[in-house]
DNA sequence: CGCGGGTTTGATGATGCTCAAGCCCGGTGG
DNA sequence: CCACCGGGCTTGAGCATCATCAAACCCGCG
């Protein structure tokens, strides 16, 4: 489990980590299970984790007034889970996240992650350039959702993200674009015929 | 102009500034005035510079196919514009950036600003300080998008972004919350009826 | 075989968009 | 001083998109 984080590390810093560096590592990082269904994170809660997912998949949804969720994040293989806000803010965060797959996962404290980055290097700089990432992500996001429409949100996920069709449910994937799964069935079966 | 910097980078990383480091952001800022209208950013070009905003207003936008505007992001007084995607990454920018106001900003290119962090440590934190506010913010927004109706947005925006609501004209506000002037119109005559 | 989760299809309706017209108001120029 | 203009805001009618609700289907699995 932690070579492939450690493989991780390096490629994305690309900075290669000496002996002690991995052991720091070894001993910041907790290896979890999580059963398919089960919650790294509940509403209401501080996210106490941030989770290095070594394998399986993770979904971050919101619940609505009336009991429907809205998925604002979904993670697979070499993805980070957690609730950036209310693990950095530690307040209490407004998001469910659970395993959609029996998913293997190697979990960091907010204090922990405080002494990795002043011990090693490549793991402040990471978390920098996730932050980046992730920022940049977002905001095309944002764009897609305030810009297009239900078709060109979709082409623009096949585009993006094309591993997640084959592994989340279409209702999953619909939820993640803003619209039904009604809709997402519609809007795929007649976007082939064209 | 950089005394509101300097007060401003004091106060988001918590560290005090000395004269050497004042001297350097000094040193990697430059001054510029944009004129109502006038670009930062337009489309296709790679984006240089982030502004820091001393006075005035600018906004980001994309530009769909029917010509249509979709403001993806607002700033004021000590915000900060710029495409990150564009800056970091150095690639041409799907965006637009230009002036509302007329705006005093002070702009940093990419080296100059990897220099200051390398020398001035307050300035690294905060940037990426910056850059979790950014992941956080733009999560929200995500969430509204997809999980929420147009007055909700409002409410939203209401709560969480008072300032920008006398500073923009209406136009302007209904396409940053995904939704046409005339829907915003209506939606704010009805609300206050309640 | 029956069950449960996922997907599809159809009918209906709400939400929000489009297009068009009119209004308000501050600024400009005759 | 007034006429006019432009930008922004509002209002209305019709329409497109997408949500809702309901039913049926599909298929892997106990």
């Amino acid at each position: 489990m932690y070579e492939q984080l450690i493989k991780y590390i390096e490629q994305n810093s690309a900075v290669h980590l000496n002996k002690d560096e991995i052991e720091i590592i070894y001993n910041n990082f907790i290896p979890k299970k999580f059963r398919r269904r089960q919650f790294l994170l509940q509403e209401g809660e501080v996210c106490k984790y941030v989770a290095f997912i070594v394998k399986g998949a993770m979904r971050q949804y919101s619940i609505d007034e009336k009991g429907k969720e809205h998925i604002v994040g979904l993670c697979i293989e070499n993805w980070w889970a957690g609730d950036r806000e209310s693990f950095t803010k530690e307040t209490p965060s407004g998001y469910f996240i659970d395993a959609w797959e029996n998913t293997d996962v190697l979990m960091i404290s907010k204090n922990n992650l405080v002494n990795l980055a002043k011990s090693v290097p490549a793991a402040a700089e990471l978390s920098k350039i996730l932050d980046e990432r992730q920022a940049i992500a977002l905001l095309r996001r944002v764009n897609s959702a305030i810009s297009y429409s239900a078709d060109q949100r979709l082409a623009e996920l096949e585009k993006t993200y094309p591993e997640f069709l084959p592994r989340f449910p279409q209702h999953i994937i619909a939820s993640y674009l803003g619209m039904t799964k009604e809709t997402l069935s519609r809007i795929r079966s007649t976007g082939l015929k064209k």
